[in-house]
DNA sequence: TGTACATCAGTGAACGCGCGTTCACTGATGTAC
DNA sequence: TGTACATCAGTGAACGCGCGTTCACTGATGTAC
C-alpha cells in the first residue's frame, strides 16, 4: 500500500475522463471559464485571453492547452450561459406543482427566465444582445439556445390535452406562408396546437425577451423603480394573449 | 469684382456658424461621423479612432480637432441615430392620409421603426443592443431617444379623444405603486389615457423592440423565411391588445 | 516493484501588431485696423 | 486696399500601453513493461 494515496479503482485508471489529470484539467477548464466570466462584466466582448491569464496568475500562453484561440472559449461561455437558462427553466416548470394551473407554469417560466437574466445580466447580453463582432456561433449552440422555448412547448401542449387553450380572438395570420411556419416551428418544438395559439405563444415569447433586453440594457431606467413588478404584470397579460386558462 | 468667387453675404461673413471655415469644419464633422459608422458595422463598439483617421487620410490626432476624445465621438454617433430614428417615426405617423385608422397609424409607425433598423442594423445595435462597456451615454440623449414614444403617445390621445380607445380587457394592475407609475409615465408623454390602455400600450411598445432584436441579433434565423410578414402579423396583434380600433 | 519512456501543463521570450492621447510645430485662412 | 496678427486644421513624433498567438523549453505526472 501506497501509504495514505488514494488508489483509483480500475476504471477509473482507465478511463481518461476521470483520471486524475483529466479531474485537474476540468477543473482547471472551468476556473478559466469563470474568470472570463468576471471579466465578461467590465470589458464585455472585448474579453482579453492575456488579462483572465494574469488574474489566474499564469502566463497567457498557458491558456491555449484549455483553449485553442479566444473564439473557443467565448463559444464555451456561451454554451454555459444557454445551458444554465436551459436548466432553470426546465427546473421552474419541473417544480411547479399545480400541473394544470398553465398561467401558473408560464409565470413560472417567465419568472426564471428574468431571475437569471438579472443575476447575470452580462452572461446574458452575451447570448440575447448585439451580436459579436467577427464571431460565428457555431451549430452546436442551437440546440442549447431552445431549451427554455421547449419548456413553453410542454405547457401549451399540456394546455391543449386539457382542451383549455383557446383559439380565436387575435388577428387573422395571412399571406398562407406565414401560417405554414408557424405550423412547422409549432410541429418542431412538439407543441401539437394550432397555428393561433402558436403564434400568440411565440409572440408572447418575443415580448418576454424584450422587456428583460429593456430591463437589462438600460431603457427602463427612470422609467419603473420596480421593473419585477411591470414584468409580472406583463406576463400576466401575455398569459390571456395567448390564451391560457388560469388555475381551476 | 473678384473674379468668380462666391460673395459671402454680411451675414454669413459675421454669423461663426456659416461661415466657410465653420461650413467645411461641419462638412468634415459629418464626414468623420459616416465614416466611423462604416467601422461600426465590421468592430462593433470597439471601433478605433486611428482606424477611421486611416480611412479619411489623416493623421490620428487630427480627430481631435473635432472630438474630444473617443467616447464623444460614440456620443454623436448614438444621437445621430436616435434622431433618425425620431425623424423617420415622426414622418411615418405625419404622413399618414386616414388620422382616424389608428390601427394603421399604428402599422406604420412600428414598420418605420423596423424599417429603418434593418436599414442601419449596427446603429439599431448602438442605441438599442447590450451597453457599451465603459460607456456612459450623457443625459442629452434621453428626450432623442423619446421622440419615438411620443409618436406613439399622439395616436394613442387621438383614438382617445374620439372615445375609440377601449378601457378593458388585460389584467388587472396590482399593485398600486405599478398603477400610479403607469399613471405618471402617461401623463409625461402627454397620452392622457386610461391607465389600462397605457399600460397595454407600453407592453405593444416592448414587443415591438423585442421583435426588431430577435431579427436583427439572429434569433430567428432558421426560424422566419420571411420576418416581415411575421413582424406585420405581430404589429397587427398588438393594435388589438391595446384596442385600438381599426379604420371606420 | 522498479525503471524507462511518453504525455502534457505551464514557462518565458518573441513576433507583429494595434490602440488613445499629448504636444510642439507648420502653414493656410480669417479678422481688425 | 493692404498689412499685421490671431485663429485654427492638420502633422509627425512620441508615450505607455495592450493584444492574440507561436514556439522551443522544462519538469512533473502517468503508463508500459
Amino acid at each position: 500500500m501506497r501509504e495514505n494515496n488514494v488508489v483509483p479503482d480500475e476504471a477509473a485508471r482507465k478511463n481518461p475522463a476521470t483520471s486524475i489529470r483529466a479531474r485537474v484539467r476540468a477543473e482547471m477548464t472551468e476556473e478559466i471559464k469563470s474568470v472570463a466570466l468576471r471579466h465578461l462584466a467590465t470589458d464585455g466582448t472585448a474579453l482579453s485571453l492575456r488579462a483572465v491569464a494574469r488574474d489566474m496568475g499564469m502566463v497567457s500562453s498557458a491558456l491555449y492547452r484549455y483553449f485553442a484561440n479566444r473564439d473557443e472559449l467565448l463559444t464555451a461561455l456561451i454554451l454555459d450561459a444557454y445551458n444554465a437558462m436551459g436548466e432553470v427553466t426546465e427546473n421552474a416548470d419541473a417544480t411547479f406543482a399545480d400541473r394544470e394551473d398553465f398561467v401558473g407554469r408560464w409565470m413560472a417560466l417567465g419568472h426564471a427566465v428574468r431571475d437569471w437574466a438579472v443575476a447575470q445580466p452580462h452572461e446574458y447580453a452575451l447570448i440575447y444582445g448585439s451580436p459579436i463582432p467577427g464571431y460565428q456561433a457555431p451549430e452546436t449552440t442551437i440546440d442549447p439556445a431552445t431549451r427554455p422555448l421547449l419548456v413553453l412547448a410542454r405547457i401549451l401542449a399540456d394546455a391543449h390535452a386539457t382542451g383549455a387553450l383557446s383559439d380565436s380572438g387575435a388577428a387573422a395570420i395571412t399571406p398562407a406562408a406565414l401560417t405554414t411556419e408557424i405550423e412547422r416551428i409549432s410541429e418542431l418544438l412538439g407543441a401539437g396546437i394550432g397555428v393561433q395559439p402558436a403564434a400568440r405563444a411565440l409572440a408572447a415569447w418575443t415580448e418576454l425577451y424584450g422587456a428583460i433586453s429593456f430591463e437589462l440594457f438600460g431603457r427602463l431606467n427612470n422609467v419603473f423603480a420596480d421593473p419585477a413588478s411591470w414584468f409580472d404584470w406583463q406576463l400576466r397579460s401575455m398569459a390571456g394573449f395567448i390564451g391560457l386558462p388560469a388555475a381551476r
